[in-house]
DNA sequence: GATATTTACGGAAACGTTTCCGTGAATTTG
DNA sequence: CAAATTCACGGAAACGTTTCCGTAAATATC
């Protein structure tokens, strides 16, 4: 029952507390033979370093923050898998905290993060428009931080990966033209975040150079699901678009139901194209064609990218830099020719 | 670029280190007039408390572990969410940790979180046949441990949270004998863990007492995807059952693809249900009729339980507690009669 | 009005590491 | 072989809190 210290260790070895925390770390000014006994002694206990003292002491806390909104998609979930390849490989460890979208709620978080809790900071934003001015916490106190997927565009220096949003979109508008669409729509995402921004712009800009669309359609929708459901629905009946691509994941979904609820046929009648990591994406009804993002790939960039900076001599964190990673169409039957 | 720590605040303040850290804690025995001032500047300053200090001196860190197999499914991405529900009430972090299914590294975890890095853990076993001889080490310690869904069913004492796994093999195999199934099979998970054989046990019980069939009909998967695939194929053509129970999400997808690559109809030349949490089961083609646990509910339990044990006064850990919570079926197409 | 209690605060120890500084002994150098 | 360097280790400070112990003044008690 006695608790295991380096101190413990240095009584019952008969040797001074600073040459078994030494030898622990394996420090050239202890001899092979002291070394070995304190291995040995360590193993048996079982002994483990407190996190806390060597955190307090060396100000390095062998821990990450990974911050994001949500993980009601399998977005997120193939993020943290990739983070968490390489975190396991640092032998770091990994805090996780949702936003669940409230700006508040994040700039809290990342206050409390700024106090040494961590090493560095993953983190995808919940809303880009609010004031960032909560970022420079961490900038301050020389804690490195990486954003990803929904970053910054306003913030000038600092390392951000995303993928190929506005490519993307393009190629998305344009596959649902080349399957014959006249008439496409675009569903955006609720908050004025900028990957939705991106996207939309791709969809605008492709409308112009690719199809014969005169006026862009574009509904925006909320956090309420039935809200959106609702307004769909409306607009569906409305304007008769025969081409839906969907900015996220959920709006996809949604647009699955509402045709089914007001027998729509997909594909025959209405096309669908998403953005989405959904896994099942080729078992629903019918199969979903999606522009999928390499989510487990960002996780492993970001997780990579954050490394470097924890590592960097100098803190000087003036470095900007933006690692975009490639998106893929996966054609489903969802924007099949018929 | 001053730190600011309690040092700072006192020296500016003009008091003892030892009545600033009251101050700040609300304690009675300092007057409102001073908890004013010390608020205010630390307000102002923006002070936040060093977590490796307070950690180190108090020896509750405000954080708990949670460690899991992976994120793949749905199921465990629900669970975190609500273990993030009651953590964020408590003030509490969440360090997250992926077994992959490897006994060893989940041992591994497990030592060096009972090196004091959380006030509490919460496990969902990789496997459960293994030695459990490990978690004495968190026992010892005096760390709070609750298990949930994949529970170690040899421990005796400990909080465990489950779902009702027998009760609900038995409604979904009664399910499709209800739907009309004479050869039904049954897709058991890969490792030996105890939800697989209870919820087998469940599916051979209900085969006796509602079915005709004469042998039940076991396929053991394995972690290989394409190995699975491969014998469930030949073991559809083979044995031609009319009705399947998956035991996972997973053998459901595998088994949606393997009934395209032959050809088979669900559900008309045969039916099949599947403990799942996937979202858009009802979006599947054709839908999926799932038993459906309580995985946001489980979180949330299983949270409040540890909380309980790591409230509690005397850390006399013998407690013993089973708490199970009622997964519910959701018709879908899968099993329809036609 | 002398003693007991409360109030409000200060000083210092303690938590378990890491690391700076020091020091004899052993080894190398010129 | 004296001086310089290296080797292998010990002592103690420091990291930023929390809390035990002490204490002078203010208030309460009989």
């Amino acid at each position: 029952m006695n608790k295991i210290d380096i101190k413990y260790l240095a009584k019952e070895l008969n040797l001074a507390i600073s040459t078994v925390s030494r030898a622990l770390r394996d420090s050239h000014e202890i001899s092979a033979a002291t070394k070995a006994k304190v291995f040995a002694l360590a193993e048996q206990l079982n002994y483990e370093p407190n996190p806390n003292a060597s955190g307090l002491r060396g100000q390095k806390t062998k821990m990450i923050a990974v911050v994001i909104p949500d993980m009601v998609n399998d977005f997120f979930s193939l993020v943290i898998s990739g983070i968490e390849k390489i975190t396991q490989s640092k032998g770091y460890h990994i805090l996780l905290y949702f936003t669940h979208g409230d700006h508040e709620l994040e700039v809290s978080f990342i206050k409390t993060l700024a106090s040494g809790r961590v090493d560095g900071v993953l983190l995808s934003m919940s809303s880009e428009n609010n004031n960032r001015h909560y970022l420079g916490e961490l900038e301050k106190k020389g804690i490195p931080l990486v954003m990803f997927d929904r970053v910054c565009d306003t913030l000038q220096h600092g390392v951000k990966v995303t993928s190929d949003n506005y490519e993307s979109a393009i190629i998305a508008t344009r596959h649902l033209v080349d399957a014959g669409c006249k008439k496409i729509a675009y569903l955006q995402v609720p908050k004025n975040i900028s990957v939705g921004k991106v996207r939309m712009q791709g969809y605008l800009d492709a409308l112009k150079k690719h199809s014969f669309q005169t006026a862009p359609l574009v509904l925006e929708s909320t956090n309420d699901n039935e809200e959106t459901f609702e307004a769909l629905k409306q607009m569906l009946l409305r304007e008769k678009p025969d081409g839906i691509f969907a900015s996220i994941e959920k709006l996809a979904v949604i647009c699955y139901r509402v045709c089914e609820k007001i027998r729509l046929k997909i594909p025959e009648d209405i096309k669908v194209i998403s953005f989405s990591n959904l896994q099942t994406a080729s078992l629903l009804n019918p199969s979903l064609t999606t522009i999928t993002q390499p989510a487990f790939d960002i996780g492993e960039t970001a997780a990579n990218e954050l490394f470097n900076l924890i590592n960097k001599k100098d803190k000087s964190l003036a470095v900007e830099r933006n690692v975009v990673l490639k998106s893929r169409l996966v054609k489903g039957r969802s924007t099949a020719r018929y």
